[in-house]
DNA sequence: CAGCATCCGATCTGATACTG
DNA sequence: CAGTATCAGATCGGATGCTG
């Protein structure tokens, strides 16, 4: 995916940049500090390492997240926000917050509870 | 578009509502107050019709908008935020504010200030 | 461990034509 | 004007296997 460069509108771009669908989970993750591909993928359930790499390749085409590789065996990497990252998160930290404010009037209290969000 | 009811998160959740490509666009629309198909599609550059009639639907669906229909011909009706649209809302302007900061940073400000943003 | 390539099915989108 | 149906092409996502 390249970041198109004719936005009508600055939402289509930020939207551009969050619609794939691990990338907010994957925002949400690096917002709590800089992180390996590995331990993203235990933390976020249900993603695959090739769809992992792809977003976290995508992300840093954006300028919305960066990298630095530890050469040697094991290897080692870790992606982090960038300041462009950061302003992007706050998107998605509404998202989160106004999920749970949804959650909340579905009478899904129990489910916030179990997940520590309440 | 069925919204699944065994999100994980609730960040996942409103990232469903609003993943749509024209999704942002149509409720920062409806924002602005209530408002016709025909109306939308004139303010929603490059939008078809069917992608507007389904993505509403689907935005029904999700009980974050609304419609309104006058019977009798021609026929008009008109779609408007609930109160879950505008909760969703907060998350789009968000992302169209992230959007302004990011251009400025890329120095594109005659583009916003074409657009009026500026 | 991090990352890439390939194949394939699912999903999304757009164009067009049609109905009430 | 509002909304639906259909079809084709594009894009996305998941499974698997391979490389350094």
């Amino acid at each position: 995916m390249k970041m198109r460069s004719d936005y009508t509108c600055p939402l289509e771009m930020t939207h551009d940049i969050i619609r794939g669908k691990w990338k907010p989970l994957i925002l949400w993750q690096l917002s709590k500090g800089e992180c390996s591909p590995s331990a993203l993928k235990k933390s976020i359930q249900g993603i695959s390492q090739k769809m992992l790499i792809q977003h976290l390749n995508e992300l840093l085409d954006c300028g919305v997240i960066e990298k630095t590789s530890h050469e040697g065996y094991p290897l080692k990497t870790s992606y982090f926000l960038t300041e462009r990252g950061k302003k992007i998160f706050e998107a998605v930290s509404i998202m989160q917050s106004v999920g749970i404010e949804m959650m909340l009037e579905d009478n899904r209290e129990d489910f916030l509870k179990d997940k520590g969000l309440l």
